[in-house]
DNA sequence: GAGCCTATCGCAACTTGTGGCGATAGCGGG
DNA sequence: CCCGCTATCGCCACAAGTTGCGATAGGCTC
């Protein structure tokens, strides 16, 4: 399904406030904040209101076009949905990020399914914790 | 260590304040809200105010007398930290909340460890999805 | 029990994000 | 190409939570 019948099934219109949205979550490199997102689109449209970028991209996320995940427990940051789907593993010791590998969730997500017949997505949610690293150190 | 070494070790207080926050959270039967916490402790000393609630909480917490968890994207929730652990799964589709027990947050938590040596809490945030029920009913 | 040091308090301003409202502008039909 | 329906816009107020600041009050010493 292209952009446009997925608009037009949806009753949803393409305006150039959303088509410099999604163009400046698809340009950028990964985990954009909204308020990154809202810097990039006022660049070319300086009178474009903040709640216009939500709302955007929350159109935009049932457009199937992007997708939202939490990183820490602050900000909700933006990527694009077809970007090969990851993990994250936040250390709450030093906060550094891992990313997990899309086979390993499976298996996580796997034995959810088995055991309690729920489809998971755990890559929405970051996954926090102590790192190797930080566990092996004796000193704090 | 008792709740007067932990307090002495950090130099932190007891105050009329936090003493309230801890007694707000320890007597709720499970996940309370910031707000639910202020509105309890306001009912006994009515002009605390909301920033008094947030910090306290975060003090706590780093005493070990409280934790918090994020059941949805929105709002944080708290409870006491000698409560059983468990992770929650929460539907997208129908918003559903079922209980995970320990032990199968713990087989998860040990393929985590095995595979990148990261030690996960996997109570700390909701995992999302879709339930039983709403992936085998056909129509949507 | 008085005095000192400073953690904590209440207040107000700010941040991230949501929701209501009248005005504007996509877009499908004639 | 113009018209009308209504999705979306910009603006404003609000919700949840954080932060800076001067004032207050724990708690240790004497």
């Amino acid at each position: 399904m292209t952009l446009q019948d997925a608009l037009r099934s949806s009753g949803k219109r393409m305006t150039v406030q959303r088509r410099l949205v999604l163009d400046a979550v698809r340009h950028a490199r990964h985990h954009v904040t909204a308020e990154e997102i809202a810097k990039r689109v006022r660049a070319k449209h300086p009178q474009i209101d903040a709640s216009t970028v939500y709302r955007n991209l929350q159109a935009l996320e049932e457009l199937g076009e992007v997708i939202h995940t939490h990183l820490d427990d602050r900000v909700t940051r933006w990527h694009r949905a077809d970007s090969h789907p990851h993990g994250h593993l936040i250390c709450l010791t030093c906060g550094s990020e891992t990313e997990v590998k899309p086979v390993a969730l499976a298996a996580m997500a796997k034995r959810l399914r088995d055991e309690h017949g729920f489809d998971a997505d755990l890559a929405h949610s970051a996954i926090v914790g102590i790192c190797r690293q930080c566990r092996l150190v004796p000193s704090q």
